[in-house]
DNA sequence: CATGAATGAGTTTTCATTCAT
DNA sequence: TATGAATGAAAACTCATTCAT
């Protein structure tokens, strides 16, 4: 019965009721209790449920091909559909940011699931393209954090404001990726 | 009274009780209800306050010096100090973000008082940039949403981790920054 | 659970509390707004329960007998035991008149249980016996509200002196009817 | 400042703020304490000084003329003024009706102020006229209650339907008079 | 005299939780 | 399994009352 999500994501933890969570599927809230022992037990294991579920990358990021920029571009725009683009993921956020310090293992639980994978992901594919020469050196510590942040910049952008700003996710991430790999300065030389 | 906005930021509206804010100062509940006529009230006022009473960044702005590119640098220091970087305005957007779908004026207040300046101080400056042939063109558009995403993945890093993941923010910026500006690609000639 | 009947005829809505009629039922105020969403909702439905489930005139009214003049007589003295010594009718009298600025609607309803069926018959009453030559022409206009009117002052006396000023309300209702019946003057010629 | 009056009349007492009376008197609730102890003090008083100030009904009765029919008519339409017709009684016995569990003795001043002398004096007069043999002598012991049973109604009236029900209680109370000194019944000659 | 700030006991209302059926 | 009634602890809010200024 986890559309408890639904409840919880929409109004956060404190200000959801039970008995909210059950009108929504049509029955009472003792039977909620029957399943789950306490309200906090229903958030966790809707939680957990929530960010375990999602489509795993491993498979995804075993399929790219190309060159070390493709590849990171692919990956970051497969990691961009599957959380800022993803109604869920982006909940779970919301969740993680207003419900943190009450469930700081369900941040860790979140952590786990998207931002280290996607994270080790990018560092691999970074070192890769450092080790054939396809990247300066330089850039490699700080890429994978740097090519992440539009991931963080859409899903918040459209966790404040919803439909009241849009905001085009996808071409916000291409550009962002595009900006890394080639720079903005005109002059071509290395300079900084 | 807006340290009412330490119990709002630890614990987010509905579950901060009024007589709490009170304890704080050192006052009863009925002297809170004396100032404000209710708890939403008094949720609103303060974080108006707190959004508003902050550092503008006008003046910091007139007092960039330098090419295009170091004013940005410069420019987006200021804002990740003032911002990702300010424990005050990140509970804000923590605020922001969980009780946005409640207070959709105060996300807005928010955004007026932080965002939208600094992201129209950085279309500013991309455009004299592009203006003096110091970036390139294509990257003019999407530049100044780019260069800040990297204090949102800050932000909300923080927000969501407190100290049990640290990160270097500043050295994230700079190396934002600074690939962006030169890019990460080997060959020096455009791409993409 | 209209026993809360008791409460608010007691003290008032205002100086009632929903616990004062848990409390005289043995539950808890919890059960209480189980039942009524407010302490209003549970006024209302109170007052509008016991001003319907009162015995309606229509059949006494119906098995009437004799010459207008006796009629009449025994409906008043039937709307006499219904109202004015009927404790319950008592009390909602009270409570129309102390929170009738507040629930305009719930004096017309009590105005409609009772007021108005009894005015009505009487009219219908007066009528019949200036048809029939048994009252003067003159009369009939103003013999329901005269003839009403001591079961007003027969209520309101014991509502304001309880047992403290005790009345023949029984004996007042009949002298009443006696003599606008019959007139009080000397002179069997009629006067002024 | 008894326009406390109008603040316990239209709320009544439990209803009644403190401050909103001061309010109305453009004051603050601190200075009302000044000069009342408490809220139960502030309202004696003003049930007291309102109910007293009144214009007392003895020279009226001593300017009476005509024949006892006559002046009971005229008493009754001055008490009808004093009482019925006058907002400022009329809203004293709404609270004596409303708050007399509470307070007895206020209810009992207001008997003594306007219900006892006004009965006595119709009894008086009414045992003038039998004594004169211009009243039958049955009529004599109840003739007092029955006439002023009609400001009783007026008022309740008045109270319970302000303006939505209108009712033209000086016509109603004439029609009272002449309707118990002439009687309703065509035959002249003495029933029941 | 008058006020405005402060209080705290009390009242309405909410809701997580229990449990007999 | 599921429910609906019941609870009681807690939270929002009220207001008579106090009192230093």
């Amino acid at each position: 019965m986890e559309a408890a999500f639904e409840e919880f994501a929409a109004k956060g933890y404190a200000a959801t009721r039970v008995e909210d969570v059950a009108a929504r599927l049509g029955i009472t809230k003792g039977t909620i209790y029957f399943y789950f022992a306490t309200k906090e037990v229903l958030f966790r294991e809707m939680f957990r449920h929530d960010s375990t579920s999602s489509a795993d990358l491993s498979t995804a990021i075993a399929n790219l091909r190309g060159s070390c920029a493709d590849r990171i571009r692919d990956l970051l725009l497969i990691a961009y559909e599957n959380t800022a683009n993803n109604r869920k993921t982006r909940e779970l956020l919301r969740l993680s940011i207003a419900e943190g310090t009450r469930f700081p293992e369900l941040v860790d639980c979140l952590h786990g699931q998207f931002i280290a994978p996607t994270l080790a992901a990018l560092t691999a594919l970074v070192e890769q393209g450092v080790t054939s020469g396809e990247f300066i050196q330089e850039a490699a510590a700080d890429m994978p954090g740097v090519l992440a942040s539009s991931i963080f910049q859409v899903t918040v952008w459209r966790l404040m404001f919803a439909d009241r700003k849009r905001i085009d996710g996808r071409a916000l991430m291409e550009a962002h990726i595009d900006l890394v790999m080639n720079g903005a300065l005109q002059h071509s030389g290395r300079a900084a």
